[in-house]
DNA sequence: AAATGCGTTTGATATAGGTCAAAAACCATG
DNA sequence: CATGGTTTTTGACCTATATCAAACGCATTT
């Protein structure tokens, strides 16, 4: 955990980062955008399996995704843990604390990643100023909450062929939006991880998988997964 | 629908709101209160089936129940729906449609209710002005993140009996913080939608009242329902 | 190269909850 | 208070997914 305001080598703007479009200054002018600049210098960097917060910590900050691949999960009673999402860069994670002043889960990162801290009293102020900032900080939020009822239904009326596919389906359109290919691209995480996630076992996730590469759907090497038929995965989503 | 402006008996201010310990005032001061009740001047009234939003509607403002209950549903192809939340007196509905300036879901009243309508841009030009009430803002977004995040866990590891029972006292609670009985309240909604609701079809639903009445731990009446094992029901949730 | 260890795949079997169907209870209306 | 429609309960049976177990693959260490 390095001080990166010691650090120049670390120090990489809001203003000339390459998530712009997708992370926090979306939409924002020049003075907003330097504003938050000012703001989000700290960056931490992080190895496969750290904590970028736990469950019951104080709150702070949000984090910016830079780069890598994060997973949330709420711990139950008894080391049963349910995973509520898998974050890669431009995301906005922590939102889950503001509640409480505390978090609510675990972000450990699935791998070597970096992330700019964006302390959340000063955030709330600038956005005081900034209406753009401010309408976009809770459409962040609002995202946020849009994407629980999607896996909630995905949780509830869905069978595992359909959650699957709905999930591969997920990770390709945002691989897509950050200009990699959207039909080879390969898992960070877990069968087991997938499974928590979806509400499964993970014996069930790599059956679902060797089944839709029987059936033409995808090639799956493990944690390399290759969309073959884009259109019959989607109507496995929507469909019958 | 009645114009509440020209209603002066449909004009409840905040101020004297017997919701204000749950809803938005909450930690407001004298000043903020005066001009959020300014704000909140518009009700309007819905009798059981009626539709507060529907999906795809422009979104203008955000929702604080006032009496009754509503369910908030998102629907897929072919009918299949899923039931998103059950809110109750002094809950804000409606952020889901922040994010895409539209409604992802629809909003049904399941008994005669009644509602403020709070116009979002001007709730966001009012917390500019009052941090207080723009970090209770905040606070009311995560808290429906954090709300999410429990449901996920519920659809994606637990078992039926350990979801109804999550789900009751979830419902006893929050009753209870509404100044009615922890232990006997009837429910609003159907056996389907609290198996919509809870990823289950509405037989095991019955079944599972069913099976609670027999231990003990419940008396059901259709949509009458008193606990009477409070503890044991607990045990269920984080238990075994 | 052998050994160790984690994650994955596959198979055989079990079970929780789904499906289908019918009866019973409840509710609104004339 | 009879009627028709909806909701709920209960039963019998079925199936998707879980569970248990073994083998396999791949990476890392010795």
């Amino acid at each position: 955990m390095q001080n990166a305001i010691n650090n120049p080598s670390l120090r990489i703007a809001c203003s000339s980062c390459n998530l712009r479009e997708l992370c926090l200054p979306v939409d924002l002018g020049g003075q907003e955008m330097e504003r938050l600049d000012a703001l989000t210098s700290r960056k931490r960097t992080f190895q496969r399996g750290d904590y970028l917060y736990r469950c019951g910590e104080g709150f702070r900050a949000l984090y910016a995704i830079r780069t890598g691949f994060f997973k949330t999960q709420v711990l139950h009673e008894a080391g049963r843990e349910q995973v509520t999402g898998f974050q890669m860069p431009g995301e906005i994670i922590g939102m889950d604390a503001i509640s409480s002043d505390a978090h609510t889960c675990d972000a450990i990162a699935l791998e070597d990643s970096e992330i700019c801290e964006i302390p959340f009293d000063r955030l709330e102020a600038l956005s005081r100023e900034f209406p753009g900032l401010q309408r976009h900080l809770h459409k962040i939020m609002s995202r946020e909450i849009v994407r629980d009822h999607g896996i909630m239904m995905l949780l509830g009326s869905m069978r595992a062929e359909e959650r699957l596919a709905a999930f591969l389906l997920n990770l390709s359109q945002r691989f897509s939006a950050r200009g990699y290919s959207p039909t080879a691209f390969n898992l960070r995480m877990t069968r087991q991880e997938i499974g928590s996630y979806l509400g499964l076992k993970l014996e069930t996730v790599s059956r679902t998988f060797s089944h839709f590469q029987e059936h033409g759907l995808l090639n799956v090497k493990v944690r390399e997964v290759e969309i073959m038929d884009m259109l019959r995965l989607r109507s496995f989503v929507g469909g019958t």
